[in-house]
DNA sequence: CTCTCGCCACATGTATACATTTCAGTGACT
DNA sequence: AGTCACTGAAATGTATACATGTGGCGAGAG
C-alpha cells in the first residue's frame, strides 16, 4: 500500500471540503464516510481526528464535527495573518534564496502564464498557492511553512464563489513576477511591502 | 464523564512531552500508553494523531511516533514566528480590547509578581504563557490564537533545561507591566516594538 | 569473515462488536 | 399551558481481535 487508508481519506475529505462539495456547517458521520471510502470507521475517525487538530472540523451538537465556516471576520484574519508570516518568511527568505528557489518561482510564473492564458481559474488558483508556499519555503521555516499550509485550507474555502477573470489572472501574474525579482534583489524592505499590499488585493472581500 | 479518554491522554502524553518526561526523539508506544493509562489502544491512536497533527510528534522508522526535537535553528524560528504573529495580535488589539482584557492582564501581572517573589519558575513560565497568549486574545482573532497555543508547546520544549532566576522573573513582570500599560493607551508602534524586544530577549539562546 | 537472503517478531493499521453519551420527543404532573 | 423526568434511537466512544508490513537477525553461501 502506498499509503495508509485513514491518510487517503483524509485528502480526500479534505479534497471535499475545500472543493465547496461538503458546504461549511455539513455535519461529516462516520458510517457514511466508511461506505464510501470502502474502510472502516477506524481510518476515518483518525482521518477527523487530524483534519479537527487542524481546524477545518468542530464539534458541534452530539458531538458531531462540523465543517467549519469561513466567516467574512474570518477573511480578513485570514488575511492579517497571511501578511505577517508570508512578510515574515519574504524578509528572512532574502537572506537564505538560492538559486533553486527562484528557477521553482520562475517555473511556477510560467505554468501561471499559461493558465491565465486558458482562463482556466481552477488550476490557476492552486498554482498561486504553490506560489505563495515555495515563495515562504525560501525561508528555511518548517514551522511556518506548516503553518501556512494549514491557512491554505482555509484561504480555499474563503475563495470558494469567487470568481477570476482571465484579467484578473494576469494582473496577478505579473505581480507575482515583480515579487521574483524583489527577492532576486535580495530586497526584503521592498519584497515585505509589495506583498502585503498583493495579499490585501486578492483577498478584497469583507 | 467530564471529558473522553483520548482527550485525557492526549493531555496527559503533552504534559509529559513538554515538561521533559518524554525527552525528544523517545519513541512512543501504544501498548505502552494503554497500559500506563489503563485503556485500550484506540483512545491512543487518537490521541498520538493530534499530537501528531500539532507537529508534536514525528513519524520515524518502522512508522513509530518519535517525540520532536527543537533544535537552536527551531528555537530561533520560533522567536521569528512569535515577534511576527504576536505583534500581528499586538497591533490589532489596540484597537480592539476592552476593559476585560486590561482586567485580566493586570491579574496576571499581580500573579506573576507573587510566583517571582516566591522564586517559583515552573509556575512563573506558566504564568508567562498565558500572559502572552492573553495579550494576543485582544486582538480577536482566533485562527491566532489558536496558532499560537500550538508553538507554545515548542516554546516550552525549548526552554526545558532553562533556569530562571528570582532577578530576571523581575525583570519580565516589569516588561509586561510596560506591555499593559502601551496596550491600554492603544499605542500600537511602541507596542509592537516594545513585545519584540522582550520576546527576542526572553529566548536568546541560539 | 562478510555479505546476502529470507524468516520472524513486533509495532502499527484495520475491522468489528460492544458501551456510552446525548438530545429530542413524549407523557404525566403541577 | 408549561415543565420536568424518562425513554429510546442514533451517533460517537471504546475495547478487542485480526491483518499487514517493516526491519532486525541469523543461517547459509561466497
Amino acid at each position: 500500500m502506498t499509503s495508509t487508508k485513514a491518510e487517503r481519506v483524509r485528502r480526500a475529505v479534505l479534497a471535499d471540503i475545500v472543493s465547496g462539495a461538503l458546504a461549511p456547517g455539513t455535519p461529516l458521520d462516520e458510517v457514511t464516510l466508511a461506505a464510501q471510502h470502502e474502510v472502516s470507521r477506524t481510518p476515518v475517525r483518525e482521518a477527523l481526528r487530524r483534519l479537527q487538530s487542524d481546524g477545518l472540523l468542530e464539534v458541534g451538537p452530539r458531538r458531531r464535527l462540523l465543517v467549519v465556516d469561513v466567516s467574512p471576520e474570518h477573511r480578513r484574519e485570514l488575511t492579517t495573518l497571511r501578511v505577517a508570516l508570508e512578510g515574515a518568511a519574504a524578509a528572512a527568505g532574502c537572506e537564505r534564496r538560492d538559486e533553486d528557489d527562484l528557477d521553482g518561482l520562475e517555473l511556477l510564473l510560467i505554468k501561471q502564464e499559461r493558465a491565465a492564458q486558458a482562463g482556466d481559474a481552477e488550476i490557476f488558483l492552486r498554482l498561486d498557492e504553490e506560489f505563495h508556499l515555495t515563495l515562504a519555503g525560501a525561508a528555511r521555516m518548517p514551522t511556518l511553512s506548516r503553518m501556512l499550509g494549514q491557512l491554505g485550507a482555509f484561504v480555499r474555502i474563503g475563495r470558494l464563489g469567487e470568481e477570476t477573470s482571465a484579467a484578473h489572472m494576469k494582473a496577478l501574474v505579473s505581480e507575482h513576477t515583480e515579487l521574483v525579482e524583489l527577492l532576486r534583489a535580495r530586497r526584503a524592505s521592498r519584497l515585505r511591502a509589495a506583498l502585503a499590499t498583493h495579499i490585501e488585493r486578492t483577498a478584497p472581500r469583507g
